[in-house]
DNA sequence: GTGAAAGCGCTAACAG
DNA sequence: CTGTTAGCGCTTTCAC
């Protein structure tokens, strides 16, 4: 790239000063500039190509016009439909409001506080976390700094809680929901495969849901129809072969991609679902209505989810006081036909 | 964030001057700094927790150490298994690089030269364009003026084709094996559901490897055995839907995502797969080997082709000439039991 | 209304 | 071997 353009070369060209072009090109109130000279300015500009060097203007505002987002478990990106989603809607809402958005991914074994270095090199003017993790040591302190920052996912650390902005679900309650769905429905027997533990905090709740809604119901928690996995069909797969040992009549798996790799198991043991086995999922993923059977599970909107961090964090990075520091994002429960029950037809498969 | 902390700091508590700093920690070779003076500016930076400003460093250098990366058609990632996962490992590899990443989602309807501010307004070294549109009318300006590109997939534009780094796989020839596949278990109506005409470059080819298979074979091109979808697994179940009705004995999806659906279509219809109709897919996703059954498909490794794409684009932000401008990457036909035939048992499910 | 000039934090050529 | 100095391209205060 030779040409570059600088705002000298504008002013040249227009026959004004640097000063001027920025004043146009800036839309400052103050300065009334005649509109002779303005469409002056604006169309050397123009004709130039002139784009503002980023640098340049970083340096002297302070400000990058740009988001953060960390994920952590980045393999899950790779794996499960859930996380794309957010990043979809996260990145199109930045767009939206202006900012560009650098993308930083960290595996389970890199160094948690990565992205310290990012907010303190003012890459960034404001950080969107997307798993949180038990050794996300930094986090707490960077709010601390009123540095912006919003989690997506209700963060564990009582530490700070309060000070933290996120955008979450209430994942008990939904869990409980779905679970009391399964129990209205007869089982007694029901198996989950979940998360491993200490890792995930926002799917522990998962399991807790699911400990709470057998405990309400009277119904006994079995251990042994517990499995852990991580995010992937793959996991859910071995998981419920483990688990099926045991013989549970339903499987509330973690999320649906986990989901998908239980019924296979289920199939491959020669079992049917819903008829021997009923199967209920979290997420509802794009892909849920089309699975065989299609697969019930709970809806949480990932597009909102996104949406919402974004609008969160752009009222930080302005500076604003946010009263409310958490915003909680509805789920619905989403009936189709892996749990037996009769599905809730216009629900079944909804243009998304 | 207050503590904005300048190399001048660090200088002033090591007891030497900015330069001197600037040359310890950047590790320039030429300016024997003794052992001594070294481990005091080290000192002081560490005990600081100096980090130094992005902006500053850019605008001097001229180097952001940063990656565009470019979705077109954002809507997929949201909804499709194969973005995410190359979205994956250029992050990784970005990473590892010592490149940060900037993500620009571009959806259809929006203008389709968004990136060209980017390099426009320096702020990324390289770019990377995923899905290379049909209307990308600037990207063979870049290439003209030597900005590092790569392309992922093959570009269609004759124009400047040989002057484009990218790196693709052989898609003709991958469809043309997984066609002939089928073809040998006996099919003779293959449908077909591909991707909108005219949009989608990159799965053109698909089309066409289906028609040269069936060319080949001696079958008749039967139009309405070919419906059109996007990336969705709801598109691929309302082009089935249209396609069962002209009986086919086969179904070629243009990719996975789509044969869920396809596969969902066909169960509803109360058809059985494969024995009924056989489906095959594209890009083996990794719920692939868990779906019902599992998918037969064409193994192309996103992973490998993100990490590729990464390798290129340093080397062209290094400024070397590189000889060969593309990169092929391995395809590999995975038979599972989606097709009717015999599986290949050790890739059914294979630890990816 | 417009221009001159200072300075954001850093690198690197040039002195000393 | 280390410090002084001149920008990188832009915003913005302060004079003219």
């Amino acid at each position: 790239m030779k040409m570059r353009v600088t705002s000298q070369q504008v002013a040249l060209r227009a026959g004004v000063s640097r000063t001027t072009v920025s004043f146009v090109l800036n839309n400052i109130q103050n300065s009334n500039i005649p509109e002779i000279t303005r469409a002056k300015v604006l169309r050397a500009a123009e004709e130039l190509g002139y784009v503002p060097n980023a640098a340049a203007k970083m340096l002297v505002s302070g400000k990058t016009q740009t988001i953060g987002i960390v994920v952590s478990h980045a393999q899950h990106l790779a794996v499960d439909a859930f996380i794309p989603q957010l990043l979809y809607s996260l990145s199109q809402h930045s767009q939206e409001a202006g900012y560009n958005l650098l993308l930083e991914t960290v595996l389970d074994v890199s160094q948690p506080d990565a992205y310290l270095e990012l907010v303190q090199g003012h890459h960034i003017d404001g950080l969107v976390v997307v798993n949180t993790r038990s050794d996300d040591s930094q986090l707490p302190e960077l709010v601390r700094r009123k540095f912006p920052v919003v989690v997506l996912g209700f963060p564990r650390w009582t530490a700070l809680q309060d000070e933290l902005h996120y955008v979450a679900t209430d994942t008990v309650r939904a869990t409980k929901e779905i679970m009391r769905h399964l129990i209205d429905l007869g089982h007694k027997r029901i198996a989950h495969i979940t998360f491993s533990p200490e890792v995930y905090y926002a799917t522990e709740d998962r399991h807790q849901g699911y400990r709470q809604a057998l405990e309400e119901a009277n119904l006994e928690y079995r251990k042994n129809l517990v499995a852990y996995g991580n995010y992937s069909a793959e996991s859910g797969f071995i998981a419920m072969q483990k688990v099926l040992k045991h013989k549970p009549t339903a499987v509330f798996a973690g999320n649906d991609t986990i989901a998908i790799g239980a019924m296979a198991a289920i199939h491959q043991a020669g079992l049917r679902i819903p008829q021997d086995i009923a199967v209920v999922g979290y997420d509802d993923i794009p892909t849920a209505p089309y699975l065989t059977p299609p697969l019930t599970t709970v809806r949480v909107s990932a597009l909102e989810h996104g949406q919402k961090a974004i609008g969160i964090l752009e009222k930080l990075m302005r500076g604003e006081e946010l009263a409310q520091k958490s915003i909680d994002c509805e789920t619905k429960l989403i009936v189709r036909q892996s749990c037996g029950a009769k599905p809730n037809a216009q629900e079944s498969r909804v243009e998304r």
